[in-house]
DNA sequence: AAGTTAATTAACCAATGAGTTAAATATAAG
DNA sequence: CTTATATTTAACTCATTGGTTAATTAACTT
């Protein structure tokens, strides 16, 4: 099934483990070993779960010797963000104030009230 | 297995069609037959996804008649906004900008220099 | 009361996901 | 060359997901 890249990020972020990995790379480049030393299963698990995380964008990873350091890539999450954008209304009052507040900068500085 | 909330979101949002779904709520409220009419899908398969997202805050559901209305409910959104939040400045030029203004503001207008 | 429309539930199936242990690979160090 | 360390691959299990069709419930219409 053809997984669009949106959807598969969401996936991946769908798993609070692969989330605390995240957290863990916002901090600095880490290997497989350090990623895995908080959680409680085996590493091989791990291991997949970085799969998943490269897969989706989220990571990279070099090599240096027998270490895999893993780096955070946020093109993903600013995906997600430009995505949400779309709802913000939803729930952020300020935006519809911001929104009134460009209306009306917008007209008042063009006295002929044109759209654009 | 206790599902948290962001993963319950997350796993939520990972499906085009009820992304699809919260898309045309955005525009208004609509029964499940509208929803429906967009996909190449079942109704039940619909019906499955409206309870996914039902379950996961994302919507809620009213009862006219023998209608269901379904509206978008946004609170998990700005959950997942704010979790991305802590990500930002991995993407974002302008956040770096920011916190340099806001720490040059911050000391130039406090002459003894305090943090806070 | 009978029929129609809206939606859900039930029972099923194939594919995927997250975990396991055991074995394999790669590099470094004695 | 052997051993130790870091990581991945293989093979397997179990639960969940997303879809199907058929049957059921609910409410309106005639």
């Amino acid at each position: 099934m053809p997984m669009d890249h949106l959807s598969t990020t969401f996936a991946t972020l769908a798993d609070p483990t692969r989330r605390a990995i995240l957290a863990r790379l916002a901090v600095g480049e880490a290997t497989v070993n350090e990623l895995a030393a908080p959680f409680a299963m085996s590493l091989p698990a791990v291991s997949k779960h970085l799969k998943v995380l490269e897969h989706a964008g989220l990571i990279t990873r070099g090599r240096e010797a027998q270490w895999r350091p893993c780096r955070l890539e946020a093109g993903p999450l600013k995906e997600v963000a430009g995505w949400l954008e779309h709802y913000r209304r939803f729930w952020d009052d300020s935006f519809d104030r911001m929104a009134d507040y460009l209306k009306e900068i917008q007209t008042k500085g063009d006295p002929d009230g044109r759209k654009n």
